[in-house]
DNA sequence: CGGAATGTTGAACCTTTTCAATAGGCGTGG
DNA sequence: CCACGCCTATTGAAAAGGTTCAACATTCCG
């Protein structure tokens, strides 16, 4: 795990605050959130925050940064579940067996917040908010990825691609930044796991949209020259 | 929604109690999860329990009977997210926007257990066992997802359908049933779309594992002839 | 700067899909 | 109770989309 730091910031300073919890919050409640985070630690690119099978203590929130999570199958091959960006929590499959079911690695150096389970306990039973908000949470990752299996599976691999791009986009513009001019912090590798395709069909439907004027490609770059068309693509390019 | 109708039984005397609410509990603790379902009602096969979009005020547990769990997507496709049998609970998707995400429509004559949210709000505060298991619970649906999301991505036809197989028997041992020797409540297009594969190909596949001598097929019945043989081909047929 | 990792591109191949035709099952009504 | 019709399942053949293998280009990093 990566080294502590002791990162200055309160919840109730936070900019990504109510993406990571999205409650309604008097500014007196606030201070039960600023006590949730104890530490903030750094996690350096290639680093892991945990690993499939540690034992779960802490969920995390993405303060800064980029990674992935994954699950290694039975055959050591790696399956990319999501990429994570600032405001998103993690370690949210713990709850089920007391130990994390996936690991996470850090594309890029990031910062995160530990929220400590035993916390989140003792808060919730007093701080009913809390615990509500945290049903939404698990719950909003059950849809997501509910909506993430139905795109995965009917789609053909100019829409997976299109899909993506569009959606890491979007998440970026949330956390404003541009939604049509982004590097892609993952190899093409990762994105062919995530969206079930081998790497060679990644690259190549990545040129062909190049070649068709939707976007531009500057090897890690990505440039979204025509996002309506490439949002048109989406339904009219049918399997 | 189908007709009320009055099922006695508790939970501290239901035989599913511990799928439903996999907690350890005291005698004493036990009233408490009494009082949580208040209603039971019975929903006959095509029937829907709850469609997507309808108001999310309960959660459901499955006391008898097989449903199905699907998506409508913007162009009318349904897309099945699960087959739900004795003492899964149903809904999870609720929490995220106060109302449900999919569809649950019942395959087969089915009981089912209302839990109403507003009652686990009042229960849980003063229960905390009852939070924990909460969140237990949609962690373990998340990491369900998970798992499946993996399968469905790198298994080809035969491993996919094996596994289906596979699964269901081990659901029905769970529950005192033959776990090699059961009835197929799904049509062949409702398991392709769960493993994502046309109707063709999975009627193709089963015959295959049939001519193998792995299984025997009459129409709706399913007779698993030799499990390790079928777990086997799970792992030498590779892609 | 040089080697290793990552990305691109082509061609053959293979699995699954698609289209089409037929067979089987189930339920309703005569 | 049987017949009819509809829905579901099966099977074949052709087609398509993605994968695999292989060679080469580019980028990254020490």
């Amino acid at each position: 795990m990566a080294e502590d730091q002791k990162i200055k910031e309160k919840c109730s300073d936070c900019s990504v605050r109510e993406l990571c919890f999205p409650m309604e919050i008097t500014d007196a409640d606030m201070t039960q959130l600023d006590v949730l985070v104890k530490t903030k630690i750094k996690v350096r690119k290639k680093e892991y925050l945990y690993r499939q099978g540690d034992e779960f203590n802490s969920i995390y929130a993405v303060r800064v940064g980029f990674l992935k999570t994954a699950i290694t199958n039975s055959q050591g091959e790696e399956k990319i579940l999501g990429f994570n960006m600032s405001g998103e929590l993690l370690g949210l499959d713990g709850f089920a067996n007391n130990k994390y079911e996936s690991s996470v690695v850090a594309l890029h150096d990031s910062e995160i917040c530990v929220i400590e389970k035993n916390r989140i306990d003792e808060i919730s039973q007093t701080f009913h908010p809390l615990q509500n908000c945290l049903q939404k949470i698990l719950s909003t990752e059950i849809v997501r990825n509910n909506n993430l299996s139905i795109s995965m599976s009917s789609m053909n691999a100019e829409q997976k691609i299109s899909t993506f791009l569009l959606n890491l986009g979007q998440r970026f513009k949330m956390r404003n930044q541009s939604e049509n001019h982004f590097i892609l912090r993952m190899t093409r590798s990762e994105i062919g796991s995530y969206v079930d395709l081998t790497i060679e069909t990644v690259s190549r439907t990545l040129r062909k949209l190049e070649s068709m004027g939707v976007i531009k490609i500057h090897s890690k770059l990505i440039k979204i020259i025509d996002i309506n068309k490439l949002k048109e693509n989406l339904i009219s390019c049918q399997t």
